[in-house]
DNA sequence: ATAAAACTTAAAGTTCACTTTAAGTCAAGG
DNA sequence: CCTTGACTTAAAGTGAACTTTAAGTTTTAT
């Protein structure tokens, strides 16, 4: 059995934290030894899926649905599905903003522009600057022009 | 030229986000006509990516670097480079674990399961329950299990 | 010309997800 | 047995990202 402090230390996850996610019913009440937690290795893979969940954009509350949003005891009831479903559907669309940001990114990184002034008179839908049109693509994007400095 | 409510109508950010925004710097300050502010529907664009930065994780402080840390005229300054290559990597970790969730869901959907109580038994690293052995696939996932209600 | 709708600011308030503090209790090692 | 370090709680504090409020000004439509 682990403490709370043990449970921090593999988990990566402050004591206080799991303090807070045992009061919002995140976490089961812990068994106490003399008023302290005691925790089996288990709990490990439950804070690794509410980290895996928070890292994908869920709500505490979201969480909490997610994990114990059902009283039946049939299969992922109605009201489990429905907050599957649009969840899923948020999920896909994150993924979608996430590789844009990234091609943003890389786009900046690839920049080979001499100077910001090159870079501010075309703004195009994809976020680059084609002023010259030779080799528009690895210009600055022009989020970074210099008219918002 | 559009006015505050405008831009937020074209862009579904709030006039409040919008002023917000403006006073941290993350956008320009605008023209104003008679106090006030007049936006070119260029803003959009920049709206635009502010929120695709945001979905993606990043902090305002941290949007504002992306936008405007840096101070030579010289392309991507090494300050902005790294922060990219910084953010390049957490967004790749991110994605995975977006991808991770997903799966979590999908089984939760895909579950089969009669009851929780046929699911409770085993704990297998990735998620799922598997105590008959037949289709353990498609089993509750074990995060969801009856001991934690 | 005037009334309604939309705008302005500064400052205070809200929500989320924790963290910190204070005062005290427990447990593990020597 | 006793000290030290880890733990306990409740309550207050924090930082991020806005929102709301209050009191006033400007624009727009009739």
């Amino acid at each position: 059995m682990l403490s709370i402090g043990d449970v921090a230390d593999q988990s990566g996850v402050p004591a206080s934290a799991l303090r807070y996610y045992e009061k919002e019913g995140l976490l089961p009440p812990a068994e106490r030894k003399g008023g302290q937690r005691r925790y089996s290795p288990d709990i490990l893979f439950r804070i690794r899926v509410i980290k895996m969940a928070q890292q994908a954009g869920f709500q505490v509350n979201e969480i909490l649905t997610l994990l114990e949003g059902f009283d039946s005891n049939v299969p992922p009831s109605e009201r489990w599905r429905e907050m599957a479903q649009k969840k899923r559907m948020e999920l896909e669309e994150k993924q979608r903003e996430l590789v844009l940001m990234q091609e943003v990114l890389d786009r900046g990184l690839r920049c080979t522009c001499l100077s910001w002034d090159e870079c501010f008179l075309n703004v195009s839908l994809d976020g680059t600057c084609d002023r010259g049109g030779e080799k528009g693509a690895d210009r600055h994007p022009v989020v970074f022009s210099r008219r918002y400095r």
